[in-house]
DNA sequence: TGATTGACCAACT
DNA sequence: CAGTTGGCCAATC
């Protein structure tokens, strides 16, 4: 039986992305490398789709891949929602991707 | 219930 | 240099 404090790939996942300061981004690899599974990039990403019908206040728009490149814009609905949150939060966004990422890139470890 | 896939990344050929 | 593959965990078919 598994310990209820114990939390899953998914609330991890949750618990950082949720720190994630206004204005800035990180990258679904560098997520799963700060919980422990570098190469569980992809799982990142999967935990932000169902992120919708869990924990609405994850701010996934403010996760891209590691080239800065909106890859997840497509699953927010609408395709321009994604650019247009980033924008509104400072972060200059074009065809996709986003102008000058190192400036604006958040470290996770940066909590601890 | 086994097989497939999915918003990624890095290594290998 | 570009295309393929392996890896991770969870949800869907």
């Amino acid at each position: 039986m598994k310990s209820k404090i114990e939390e899953s790939f998914f609330d991890r996942v949750y618990s950082v992305v949720r720190e994630i300061p206004y204005g800035k981004v990180t990258t679904y690899g560098t997520i799963a490398r700060c919980i422990g599974s570098p190469q569980s990039a992809r799982m990142v990403g999967w935990a932000m789709n169902n992120s919708h019908n869990l924990i609405p206040e994850v701010p996934a728009h403010r996760v891209v891949n590691r080239n800065g490149l909106l890859t997840g814009k497509n699953h927010f609905g609408n395709v321009e929602l994604m650019q247009k949150l980033l924008q509104d939060e400072g972060i200059k966004v074009i065809n996709d991707q986003i102008i000058d990422f190192n400036s604006h890139f958040w470290d996770p470890m940066s909590i601890y």
